[in-house]
RNA sequence: CGGGGCAUGGCGCAGUCUGGUAGCGCAUCUGCUUUGGGAGCAGAGGGUCGGCGGUUCGAAUCCGUCUGCCCCGACCA
């Protein structure tokens, strides 16, 4: 590709709207453009990343025995008033309304389309197992979208959905989704972590995300490397448990639970629920700091929080200092018991009793987060979610099959979701620099760019950048060919914020010595290197 | 939806408080020079200052209203 061919158009500047790093290299760079809010065109660079992740998912589903299909992006009403979602969904669910009157939405996710599917088609358990899956543009009217592509009110996910007669087909088929799942992000060349997630509103038994790791992350999530533990760290409120406290059955005892910062971790290292815990929040308040104390499994509502009284509006965690200072610990060791501050307590603190609480100790063989053996925290992007449905959906639309016993079956279901547009922000993330973007090659838009010095004055540069473009395009790679009039400053600021992986430089001086100029986008330095070398090089590398 | 902010040429901004013929940088176009890290000189085009209404001799500027966008929160692939 010619880049004077190519209408791409880069920003120098940092537009004004974009917040984090990857809507601001996707706006700089050219891969899209706002329409309005939550909406993007897909500019033709950024077209060509969207294209390859979808290609690696395609494959891997494919792979896995999974059947593509295309559904509906607009559903009617029907389906989900039989579903019950249609009163359930919200306002995230956008409703049209056609000429004749009649409801129907732009479809946020499948489930209701492809279970109607399945109860027409399918008819006997010999049809079974049965995996379809789709790539499609879906619509959810976020309430607030933001971070570009990242939280956009329309975006491109590959859904599946996966029908068995039974739980343990059902279990099968998730498993086999898991490792399609592992298996395309780490073609992808993304760092990622599996995580235990509750599975919502979705309902079903079994829920797994599958988080892109990046500073910028929308989830908090804490793994452990050594036992691949790794859970979200979500919550849920309630109001105030019936019946009256349990006598304590133990005496105070104190524990030592060295590298033990979360909730989480607690529970796993003693062996106990969340719920039989207690965490101790350090805020601000306005007469200095305030302990807020609450059940272990439950997460502050900040909302509820900063309206009572003594508690600085709006809430505002205590810095680690000032929780050094209240509790004499550091912060993940925190607890009620003998702080010099006011001590607020949840209400569902008051239903339990013989809870694990912490003792604003801290122990000196504490391991550095991160440190191998240890839990960490980290912030990931949801860039997959698979479910174990069950029978949700099947039961409610009424999809059965007959078993070989000729009797009817409702089909247990699994859905499976990978956002497409999120994950070519996801790599942006997790891949780039102060110049800009660094492809991993499997998404890059172009294997190759070439940059030639002096194109227009140079008869030799000319006739070799014009040669090495039809080579390399002859051996299958993408090429893009800068034959812009740019001074070389110009070309190179271009190339290296646009990300591709790799860049040969042509110039007068290089080609007297019949070399050319490599340089990887990660490299510190270039290379000469004999033009064939340089060639076989790009050519062999596997990067098609 | 609650709280905060913004809206001036394609992009980034000044001008608004204190009303008086709309400006800067980048980008774009033309010519000449230049060509290994975002060139120089000369010239050019492009803005009903988000919309509507009001105050005023006069409104980007003051008042009202609507719309759009961004940030914080609940929600979420």
């Amino acid at each position: 590709m010619r880049y004077s061919q190519f209408g791409l158009t880069t920003l120098k500047e940092v537009p004004a709207e974009a917040e984090i790093v990857s809507h601001q290299l996707m706006l700089r760079a050219g891969l899209i453009r706002r329409l309005s809010s939550g909406l993007f065109t897909w500019m033709p660079i950024g077209l060509r990343v969207l294209r390859k992740v979808e290609a690696v998912v395609r494959e891997e589903m494919d792979r896995a025995g999974a059947l593509e299909l295309l559904m509906p992006a607009v559903q009617p009403a029907e389906l989900w008033q039989e579903s019950g979602r249609w009163d359930k969904y919200g306002d995230l669910l956008l409703r049209i309304r056609d000429r004749h009157d009649r409801d129907f939405c732009f479809g946020p996710t499948h489930e209701e389309v492809i279970t109607d599917i399945a109860r027409r088609e399918l008819r006997s358990y010999k049809q079974l197992p049965l995996n379809w899956y789709q790539i499609q543009t879906k619509f959810r009217d976020e309430i607030r979208p933001r971070f570009g592509v990242m939280r956009s009110r329309e975006f491109i996910m590959k859904d599946a959905y996966s029908f068995d007669l039974d739980e343990d087909g059902l279990r099968e088929s998730y498993a086999k989704m898991h490792a399609a799942y592992s298996a395309i992000f780490t073609r992808l060349g993304l760092k990622f972590r599996i995580v235990d997630a509750d599975s919502g509103e979705i309902g079903g038994s079994r829920s797994q995300e599958f988080h892109v790791l990046a500073d910028s992350g929308e989830d908090a999530i804490a793994y452990c490397d050594d036992d691949n533990y790794a859970s979200n760290i979500e919550t849920a409120a309630t109001e105030r448990p019936p019946g009256d406290r349990p006598a304590a059955v133990e005496s105070l005892e104190k524990i030592t639970t060295p590298g033990v910062r979360t909730i989480e971790a607690l529970c796993e290292s003693l062996g106990i629920s969340a719920a039989q815990t207690l965490k101790t929040l350090i805020v601000n308040g306005d007469d200095g700091p305030v302990a807020l104390v609450l059940r272990g499994d439950h997460e502050l509502n900040a909302v509820k929080a900063q309206k009572i009284p003594g508690v600085a509006s709006p809430l505002t965690m205590a810095d680690p200092a000032t929780v050094r200072q209240v509790t004499g610990a550091e912060p993940g060791f925190a607890g009620p018991i003998g702080l010099q501050v006011p001590v607020l307590y949840d209400h569902a603190t008051a239903a339990i009793s013989d809870f694990v609480v912490g003792a604003n100790e801290v122990d000196a063989g504490d391991p550095t987060p991160g440190g191998s053996g240890t839990l960490s925290i980290a912030r990931g992007i949801e860039v997959g979610h698979i479910f174990q449905l069950g029978t949700n959906y099947s039961e409610a639309l009424g999809a059965k099959v007959l078993d070989s016993d000729g009797k009817e079956r409702v089909m247990e279901m699994g859905c499976y979701g990978i956002g497409i547009t999120r994950i070519v922000a996801a790599a942006i993330e997790q891949n780039h620099d102060d110049s800009g973007i660094i492809w991993p090659d499997p998404l890059t838009p172009f294997n190759v760019v070439i940059v030639p010095i002096n194109l227009q004055r140079s008869d030799a540069v000319r006739t070799a950048s014009e040669e090495i473009h039809e080579e390399l395009r002859n051996a299958g790679l993408e090429v893009l060919f800068d034959d812009r009039d740019a001074r070389p400053g110009v070309k190179f600021a271009d190339a290296e914020l646009i990300g591709i992986p790799h860049r040969l430089v042509v110039s007068e001086r290089g080609l007297a010595n019949g070399e050319l100029e490599y340089r990887h986008r990660r490299d510190e330095e270039s290379r000469n290197l004999k033009r064939e070398e340089a060639l076989t090089l790009l050519i062999d590398s596997g990067i098609t």
